[in-house]
DNA sequence: GCCACTTATGGTCACAGTGACTTGAAAGCC
DNA sequence: GGCTTTCAAGTCACTGTGACCATAAGTGGC
């Protein structure tokens, strides 16, 4: 089919587009980026964060501009990667488009700049996220989205950076309790993140919060994938 | 950005296409089926399965047609899963191309069938075929993809796709020794699978090979995922 | 200062899974 | 029968993990 395709003009074109999943971990929940569409189609309803991909533009390149567009945020300061493409016919009423969805994983972010396309964005705890009415297909992007960074945590060490540096043992294991919706064991936890070569480096220094011993303090190590993996075993808790 | 768009005009008009990277392993060797392209760009080179997506189709069942119009096989028979998006903007010199890639895995596939697009495709190992020139950016599809393959061996059981039933404990160790470049302990490997619950199933039947003590024959279990996986630890050995 | 409380950190123990290896079973071939 | 080949089952040491216990080191109340 590829080799009949006149030259330099589409065969049957359509848009592309990018969207973006941030997810944060913030006050104890799992948060992704949202923001209220302002026109037609689904005037009104949450959304994610997204824009056409320009003409000379790569996938890639079109997300970290988007998401600089909507959070000011430097996307090679976060963890972007792409998720998959969605193009079901009728996702988009307006016409055929395909959108290549990615996943951004980041420390509790600032809330997202104003003057910018994404004046109404908010934080939005995910389990809010899928009870509320998202547009186009967005509720199946961020489902996937949600599961991709579950099933992240398990083989990789992405887990921090969903954490500010310098983090404790503690900030660490609450971002696998929130995500995952489980308890962990604190000492079996630890025993596991210090020993893994490479997850976490630490810095020596110590900090005091309100109440308990001081924790001592780490950065993120140079290893990406964790093995042995770290495996979400029993069944999920209460949701 | 999305809200300004016209409606059912693309803001900014590329073509869809899907491309296939459908493996099986063949006389010891991991396989992919290319075709020789007919036209410019890149005549004469190999080149991934695939085509352009129709206007009332969605993405999954484009991937099925091609598979369908190429190799004349059913894709509910093997396994078919996108891979991601590829949508550089020089890939395709002729325009604007996003891509997405679909994997799709299957027993020693028969020939691809004459009279269709595929007329000169052939199944060349994967070793070739990333030494040989590639159309388009079609090596990185194809190295992601094989990737992909190997990461599915462990903590899934697609392996049992690479098999036609019934197959033995052996058939499915070659499998896994052909696609990660390795060997395994025989015996450790049946332990493995047969005590992993749903993997394999036992037919009560038999079969004598040539040589050797008659094995004993199994099908696809029910299950989709391998807990706790079944990991590469090892280093790689000689390629 | 002493005590209750909280969180961090370290250790023990039993058990499951794995890698390396040995032994035996069941076929064909000479 | 003896040989080779492959399948199948068992042993053993080691690693990683889950469950659990104990101690360390802060805070705040009195």
């Amino acid at each position: 089919m590829i080799e009949s395709a006149p030259p330099t003009i589409p065969r049957f074109p359509v848009s592309a587009t990018v969207d973006l999943v941030i997810l944060t971990v913030r006050e104890g929940a799992l948060r992704v980026l949202l923001i209220r569409r302002g026109k037609e189609p689904h005037l009104g309803a949450y959304a994610l964060p997204g824009g056409y991909v320009r003409p000379e533009e790569g996938l890639d390149a079109a997300a970290l501009r988007e998401l600089r567009e909507e959070t000011g945020l430097d996307g090679r300061a976060l963890h972007l990667a792409q998720l998959r493409a969605y193009g079901t016919p009728g996702r988009d009423p307006r016409g055929r488009v395909v959108t290549v969805a990615y996943l951004a994983l980041g420390p509790d972010l600032p809330t997202p700049v104003a003057g910018t396309d994404a004046a109404h964005a908010e934080w939005v705890p995910v389990d809010e996220a899928l009870d509320a009415e998202l547009a186009f297909d967005h509720a199946e992007i961020l489902r996937d989205a949600v599961e991709e960074a579950r099933t992240k945590l398990e083989y990789t060490t992405v887990a921090t950076s969903f954490c500010r540096e310098p983090f404790t043992v503690s900030d660490l294991r609450r971002v696998y309790e929130v995500i995952w919706g489980t308890t962990l064991d604190p000492s079996n936890f630890r025993r596991k993140v210090t020993r893994t070569e490479g997850f976490v480096e630490p810095t020596g220094e110590r900090r005091t919060a309100e109440a308990g011993r001081p924790a001592a303090l780490y950065r993120a190590g140079r290893a990406q994938v964790l093995y042995p993996p770290l495996l979400r075993s029993g069944e999920p808790e209460r949701r």
